[in-house]
DNA sequence: CGAACGGCGGAAAGAGTTTTCCACCAGGGG
DNA sequence: CCCCTGGTGGAAAACTCTTTCCGCCGTTCG
C-alpha cells in the first residue's frame, strides 16, 4: 500500500526473523544479533530496497534528527556564512537542516519557532539580531523556555539577553576598537549610518562607536547619525540623506558592511572619491565584500566560526543549567577605503 | 510521560470528545464537526498548549510537509540566492525547507536525497550544475527515479538531462550574447577563465562563447583558456597563472561571477587596470557583486527567480507524464568592467 | 546435578495521529 | 407508522517503528 514503500515488517517477514530483530540489526543498536540473523537481515533490506521512515522512528524513539535555522533573509551574506557553518556542524553529526526565515518579522519567528517543536527539532539555531523591544522579546522568549522545557535546545547567534546559549560578537569592543584606529588616523568628524534605531546589533556597535569618541574627547554632530534599513539600500538611502543635508564629516562608519556597500555606491554617484574624500569603515567583514574597491575597513567577524559554534552548543548534551555565552570577538582590518583625513 | 508534551487524546479528554472528533477539528478539514463540539475543543486545545505531533501526522497521512534544497554551499551568493527564492515558495505554501549542502561531492548528493526520502519529503529541489561525468549522472538519476517512484517530486536548477523538472538558464545564449557585444566592442583576443572541465553549466558558458566567437571569424589561442575551480580563489588562481603564462587577450570573460571578481582582484594585484588593459566580463549578476568597482560586465541571471519556479514545478500537483523544461534567458548587463580595447 | 546466569530471539505494547467504518438521531416520503 | 437519508459522533484499525518484557537455550558455579 503505503505508495510503494518498503517496510520494517517486510524485511523481516523476507528474512525469516521477527520485527524486532530486523529493528536491532538496521537501526536500534543496543542489542546484539547472531551473525547468522545478522547477515539474513541485511541482505534482505539491501535486496529489497529498504529505507527506515524517519517519521516512524522520530514519532517511536521520541527525537528526531533536525535541526531548525532560523535567519532573517538567507540571501543576506552575513546570514548565509553563518548557515554555512551550522550546516556543517549538524551534518558531521548526521542531522539535517531546516531552514526558517523570518522576513525579519517577530511574528514569523515564532511560528517558525513552533513549527520547529512540532517537528520536534532536537534543537534549534537563532540567527539575526533582535529588536530592542520589550513585548517581542518577552514573547520570543517564552517560546524558547516552552521549546527547552519540552527538551529541545536552543542556540542563538548575536542574541544576548535570551534564555539560551549565545554566541555573541563583541560588537561594542569591536566598533570601540574601529573607531580607536580612525582617531588614529586623524579624523575628528564623524558619520554614523546606525541602522535602525530598535535593532540590539546596530546599536551596540554605536555606543562603542561613540564611548571611543568620547574618551578620546571628540563630541558627535547629532545631524551626523543617520538611521535607516540594516541592508544595502539602507546605506545607500542614508547615505543620501547625509550628503542632501551637507556634513563636515571626513569618516564615515556604517554599522555593517552592506550598508558600507552602499554608502560607497553612494559616494561614488555623488563623485565623491573614497578614501580622498571621505573614508569609509564597516562591520563584519562579509567574505562576497572582500573584493571591493577601496577594499573596505571593517571589523572581522568569523561568521562561519560562530554559526558552527552556535550549532555545537545547541547540539552538546551537557546541558548545562545556566545559559553560556560565548564572546567573540572582532578584529580590526585595515584597507584601502580608509586613510588620514586630507587636510583642510 | 512523552516529555511534556500535550497529546491529541488528552485535549480530546479534557474536551470530552473522541479522538477523532479532536483531530478532525484541529486537523483534518474533511469533514464537520458541530458547533458545541468544535468551541469545546479549540478552547481545549489552546488552554492545554495543544501541538500537534508532526511526526505522527506525516506517518498516518504519509505524506510531510518537507521541501529538501539541496546546494553545493550555501555561502556561495549564487546558491543562497536561489535558496531565498526556493524558502519563499515552500513558506507560502506552508511548508518547511530542509537544507542539504554537497560541497559538491556527487556522493553526498545521493544521500542527502536518500535521507529526504527517509523523511518522506514532498518535493525536491536540487541546484547546482551537473557534472559530465556518466556515472554519477546515472546513478544520480536511478536516485531521482526512485524518489518520484515513490510518490516524491523533483525538480532542478540548472541541470539539464535529468528525468525531473528542469529552470535552466540559456548558458549558451547568454554566452553567445555576451561575446558578441564584446566583439562589438572591438575585442578580436580572447582570454577564457573556464572553470572546470568537467562542469555543464561551465562548459555551456564556453560553448556558447566559443560558438559566438567563430561565427564572427575570431579564433581562441588555447593557451588562452585556463581551468580552474569554479569559485573566487579559482577566478584568482588561474588569472594568475593566465598572467604568469603571458598572454596578448584584450578582454577575459570569467564564466560566472565569483570567478570573474578573483580575476579583477588578480589584475589588481598585478598592477593592471581595468578595463585599460584588459576587460573583464563574468556570468551570473549575482547580487552582492554589483557593487564591485568597476561594475562587471555580465549576464543577468534571476536567481531568485528560477528558486521560486524551480520549487513551484516542484510542488505543482499537475504531475505532468513528461519532465518540464523552463528555459530561461540571461540578459547582459554592461557595466565599466568593459570598454574598447585601447589602441595598439 | 540442580540452579543461577548470560545471550539472543520474539511477542506485544506503545509512540500520536488519521481515517474508515459503524451507530445514532432527526426528519421526510410512502 | 416505517424506512430511508443525511449529518454527526465514536470505536478501532492503520501507519511504521522502537523497546520492554518474557522465554528459551546452553554454561558455569556451588
Amino acid at each position: 500500500m503505503g505508495s510503494g514503500y518498503v517496510t520494517l515488517e517486510q524485511v523481516a517477514r523476507h528474512a525469516g526473523v521477527s520485527l524486532a530483530t530486523a529493528s536491532r540489526v538496521l537501526n536500534g543498536s543496543t542489542r546484539q544479533v547472531g551473525r547468522t540473523l545478522r547477515d539474513r537481515v541485511t541482505a534482505s533490506a539491501h535486496e529489497l530496497g529498504y529505507l527506515a521512515n524517519a517519521s516512524a522512528q522520530t514519532l517511536a524513539r521520541n527525537t528526531s534528527s533536525l535541526v531548525g535555522l532560523i535567519v532573517h533573509d538567507i540571501a543576506d551574506p552575513y546570514f548565509s556564512s553563518i548557515a554555512s557553518g551550522v550546516t556543517r556542524a549538524a551534518e558531521d553529526e548526521g542531522l539535517v537542516v531546516v531552514l526558517g526565515t523570518t522576513g525579519r518579522t517577530p511574528q514569523r519567528e515564532l511560528e517558525l519557532l513552533s513549527t520547529l517543536r512540532s517537528h520536534r527539532a532536537r534543537a534549534v539555531v537563532l540567527a539575526g539580531s533582535r529588536t530592542v523591544e520589550e513585548e517581542t522579546t518577552r514573547r520570543l522568549a517564552d517560546e524558547i523556555a516552552t521549546f527547552t522545557g519540552r527538551g529541545g535546545r536552543i542556540a542563538c547567534v548575536s542574541q544576548e539577553g535570551l534564555p539560551a546559549d549565545t554566541v555573541v560578537p563583541d560588537n561594542r569592543n569591536g566598533a570601540a576598537e574601529l573607531a580607536r584606529h580612525l582617531i588614529g588616523l586623524g579624523h575628528r568628524r564623524f558619520a554614523l549610518l546606525a541602522g535602525p534605531t530598535n535593532l540590539r546589533t546596530a546599536r551596540d556597535r554605536l555606543d562603542g562607536f561613540h564611548a571611543a569618541l568620547s574618551a578620546a574627547g571628540i563630541e558627535l554632530d547629532p545631524r551626523n547619525v543617520v538611521h535607516g534599513a540594516f541592508t544595502r539600500d539602507g546605506g545607500y538611502e542614508s547615505t543620501r540623506r547625509l550628503l542632501a543635508a551637507g556634513t563636515d564629516a571626513t569618516c564615515l562608519f556604517a554599522v555593517n558592511d552592506v550598508m558600507a556597500t552602499g554608502a560607497m555606491a553612494a559616494l561614488r554617484d555623488a563623485g565623491l572619491h573614497v578614501p580622498r574624500d571621505l573614508s569609509v569603515a564597516g562591520f563584519d567583514d562579509i567574505p562576497t565584500l572582500r573584493d571591493l574597491t577601496p577594499g573596505l575597513t571593517t571589523v572581522r567577524l568569523p561568521l562561519e566560526w560562530m554559526g558552527e559554534e552556535a550549532a555545537r552548543l545547541a547540539l552538546s548534551e551537557d546541558a548545562a543549567e545556566e545559559p553560556q555565552t560565548v564572546s567573540v570577538s572582532g578584529e580590526v582590518v585595515v584597507r584601502e577605503s580608509t586613510a588620514a583625513p586630507t587636510a583642510g
